[in-house]
DNA sequence: TTAGTATCGATATAATATTATCGATATAAA
DNA sequence: TTTATATCGATAATATTATATCGATACTAA
């Protein structure tokens, strides 16, 4: 009807698969791929397709029976639901080895996702450059934030600083937390948070293969 | 009943939180804390009450009317089933920025969790040696995983080079993965995997974002 | 042109997860 | 001792998510 993309609550388990079909798409549309059917798709994800259709009817996607859904227009769709239309702008807080790394990772670009700056409060890391990303000292944070209105804040400083960094991020105008450090913060709830916290998630690993060999449970 | 940890399927939503609760704890042990209550660990992590109480209730944890639970009761079974009662050592291929960050990640070790040995293909990269854990050839890799019987791959290579790496592992007698690469591997249904796409991750922030500020979007 | 078929889109059903309610019980205070 | 209350544990109600079904449609090939 509208070709505009509608502003819309996207249930959080389909937002967790649509960036999983993009990159999906990505690898098809290097092979050359023009169309792809949901029952591809879900072959190929491990997926059912009656939930890969209805996913994708929530980017406002519109296939074609017998053919399914145009490669590059469906690209188009996910990335805008996605945002990967807008240039995003990150300023990331602990320049330490998970945080360099975040720096130096490439692929970001694909998505129109940058690392503008990175701050620390140690005077090794400042100075420093990484993937073309400088280190500053944390005390510019504030100024540099309000003056090229970045909304994205990484945090990769250990546990006992985050809440710390957290309060400097939403006091100098960030609205969006990308947050590695393994605690709930204490934000206002204009401010999304999300948390990367990947000891909890290698926990799910470790107790489902505990699961699935019950005979490993001796004692 | 019977103190036993029961072997039972957790909900995923539920796995997913068990994890954050025994971080909580920790810091709750660490200030002395002794008993705690649904209703405050509810309030802390922004959670419900009868949420928090229905998944504790998974671990099998029981507690008292009026005082509530004992913290270190509670840690405990949340530790038997998450799985850090039992040594889980890992091999973790790949020792690029994300995969030294990993290894030198000195946190695991409270779950009882170790990269026993980290693989590279790359010359450049084997001799490392990163928190006290060396980088060996990835020729290695077969004939020490059996010797070892190291159960857990952690993947940190380029996407390109995921799948191949996965089977290595397989073969090798590897039984769960975590996998850093963003594609979906194709492995046994025997071979558990557990999939960290950082990338997909942001992009729920960033959807999240665009959809509490939809003022942001023009065109 | 017609028949066959793969696929979408919509709707209906089933499964799962969250939240509400309430009686039972342990502690603390009157 | 009795009363008040915070909390658990269980059950019930609701909400959300996943899956099944089926008609409509576009392509293919006879
Ligand atoms: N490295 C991993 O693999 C890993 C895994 C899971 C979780 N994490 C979490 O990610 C976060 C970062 O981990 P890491 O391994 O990179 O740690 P790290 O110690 O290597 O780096 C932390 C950096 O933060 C800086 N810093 C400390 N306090 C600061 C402050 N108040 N303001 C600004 N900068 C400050 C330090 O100077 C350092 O450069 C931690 O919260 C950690 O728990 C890391
Ligand atoms: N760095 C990040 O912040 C980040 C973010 C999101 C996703 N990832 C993903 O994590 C993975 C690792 O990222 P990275 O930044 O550490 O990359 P990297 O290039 O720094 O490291 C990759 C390492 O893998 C090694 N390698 C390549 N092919 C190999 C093979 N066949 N066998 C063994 N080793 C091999 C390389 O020698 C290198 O040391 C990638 O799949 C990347 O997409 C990384």
């Amino acid at each position: 009807m509208d070709t505009d993309q509608k502003i819309m609550q996207i249930p959080l388990p389909t937002l967790k698969r649509l960036p999983i079909y993009y990159q999906y798409l990505t690898k098809m549309e290097r092979e050359g791929v023009r169309d792809v059917s949901c029952a591809k798709i879900a072959r190929d994800l491990g997926l059912v397709a009656v939930q890969v259709r209805k996913d994708l009817q929530l980017t406002g996607a519109v296939g074609r029976p017998k053919t399914g859904y145009q490669v590059s227009r469906l690209m188009r769709a996910l990335s805008s639901t996605l945002g990967y239309d807008n240039k995003t702008e990150m300023f990331l807080v602990g320049a330490g080895s998970l945080g360099k790394a975040l720096m130096g990772y490439k692929r970001f670009q694909e998505y129109n996702i940058g690392i503008a700056a990175a701050f620390d409060a140690s005077e090794a890391a400042v100075g420093l450059e990484i993937g073309g990303t400088p280190v500053l000292p944390l005390s510019k944070f504030p100024s540099l934030c309000h003056r090229m209105h970045v909304k994205f804040g990484v945090i990769c400083v250990p546990a006992e600083a985050a809440q710390e960094v957290a309060d400097m991020m939403v006091s100098s105008g960030i609205e969006a937390i990308w947050n590695f450090a393994p605690v709930t913060l204490d934000v206002p709830d204009t401010v999304i948070v999300h948390n990367e916290n990947l000891t909890a998630s290698l926990s799910i690993l470790l107790n489902k293969y505990k699961t699935s060999h019950p005979e490993s449970e001796r004692d």
